[in-house]
DNA sequence: CATCTCCGTCTACAGGTGTAGTCTAAGCCT
DNA sequence: AGGCTTAGACTACACCTGTAGACGGAGATG
């Protein structure tokens, strides 16, 4: 069980672009990310590095310049956050979070459909 | 739409001792909270101190000392908690975040239990 | 080879957080 | 009334985070 690198919120914006394109260069995270989120170049090379130091993505030496890779894997992050917040919430089980939704009128149809289809699914087989 | 007040990890195991005691005096949230977390008593202290800036509680005082009541309810937080992450990771909907838990095996038996239940009971009616 | 360019690194800085020590004054006790 | 206790206020401090500017040197260009 490795230390679960922690990726802080703006980082794993950062870690978003690269699970979704691959490997790549600075310049292409920030050509992802300035637009809508109007972070200066500067803002998006501090994610890299620290995310490089703290180990969730990997560089590889290009020319100049470095190629990142994400190391932490989108899977990884998805069940460590979530895990994180079910467990200080909800004893780590999934079903009180549902009701609390429930409860507070958050389930959407389609949630609800989604839930039924989903439960049935893993009930026969 | 007031500002959603924000408590950080350790604010949230005060808040858990009021929710679950009602009203008390430091004194008191010391006693219950001390034990096993080992935090100086200075430490409860300025988290109250906090928490009372924050507006998620109240201070009446009486006599020398203040008497602190829940301002933020459980509910209030449990969702704001949960919403913002399902928001973050999971487009804000309930159905992923099931469906991602199943897929790493990490819906139990009984979770899946009482998922069933809650379905159908949301579901006749 | 002399320059120029651009990329990664270093530095910065305010605000939040975890964790705690110190001080002051308001009550309580004798 | 005088002293003692103690509760809340103030101060501290390191680390993380969001956000960004500055700079030096390794390549690119002419």
């Amino acid at each position: 069980m490795k230390a679960p690198v922690s990726v802080s919120e703006a980082e794993s914006v950062v870690m978003a672009v690269l699970w979704h394109g691959g490997a790549m260069a600075t310049e292409a995270v920030v050509a992802a990310i300035a637009p809508e989120r109007r972070w200066q170049e500067s803002t998006i090379k501090t994610l890299l590095s620290r995310l490089l130091r703290k180990g969730a993505v990997r560089a590889t030496k290009e020319g100049r310049r470095f190629i990142y890779a994400p190391v932490l894997t989108r899977e990884q992050w998805l069940s460590s956050e979530s895990e994180g917040l079910l467990d200080r919430l909800f004893g780590g089980r999934v079903a009180p979070l549902v009701a609390h939704f429930s409860k507070q009128r958050k389930l959407s149809k389609r949630d609800l459909a989604d839930l039924k289809r989903l439960i049935e699914e893993l009930d026969n087989d």
